[in-house]
DNA sequence: TGATTATATAAGCGTTTGATTATATACTGT
DNA sequence: ACAGTATATAATCAAACGCTTATATAATCA
């Protein structure tokens, strides 16, 4: 059983499309930085920062790969079962990999989940 | 499958510990305004904020009886079931109703979930 | 009827949030 | 070594948030 207070602070996280979008992604695959600048159209920085908080509390990782940073989610946190169970209830970003794969833009991380 | 866009309302909504552990009581047992000020030890409007927001997306619904106004959750409410898998994994606030009617300020609403 | 209790709403205010721009750091490939 | 690419961080700012106080409405009860 979770905390309630800790709980708040983890669907507090969730509770913003950008991010929301970003776990749902990093659930069907691992992504990096560009990535989601070139899914959202949003800058740079903004994705840094959301994703920075995602780290913070430990609920995904990363790992460096030639240039890039690849994120995903870490299965062995605390809220990851709460977290999973949100984010199978959540519509597939799937396509959205595929358009980025077809514009030649998807970055293949090599990195098996 | 839920969009992710409303999904992420949802979850903003239930990304506040005061309206996290309302929603957990209520997951328990109907309870009115009252109850939750004496519960939370906040101002009244404060808690009739949070749960105005919580009302303006129907995830709970409320009851007039007396003087009381009963609020539960909305069973039927299209994002119950992910409101609900979240719940399910949160600590009991059981204890704290029992707290409240051993002092005797529990208000037996009469409404059967 | 007048006092009390329960709830809702409005206004005001300090804090938090999420974005932007600017800048720094680091790795890549020629 | 240098230009280009990828990422992180800092500063800034407007908007959103959550609380408080003040006030209004409605039901109860003596």
């Amino acid at each position: 059983m979770l905390p309630i207070e800790e709980s708040a602070l983890i669907l507090k996280l969730l509770g913003d499309k950008t991010r929301l979008r970003m776990m749902k992604l990093l659930d069907e695959d691992a992504c990096c930085v560009c990535e989601f600048v070139e899914l959202f159209q949003m800058s740079q920085p903004a994705i840094s920062q959301h994703l920075r908080k995602l780290k913070a509390v430990g609920i995904v990782k990363e790992v460096k790969r030639r240039q890039w940073v690849f994120y995903s989610l870490n299965e062995t946190h605390q809220y990851y079962p709460l977290v999973k169970a949100i984010l199978v209830r959540l519509e597939s970003q799937q396509d959205k990999l595929v358009s980025l794969t077809e514009s030649g833009k998807r970055i293949d991380c090599q990195i098996e989940k």
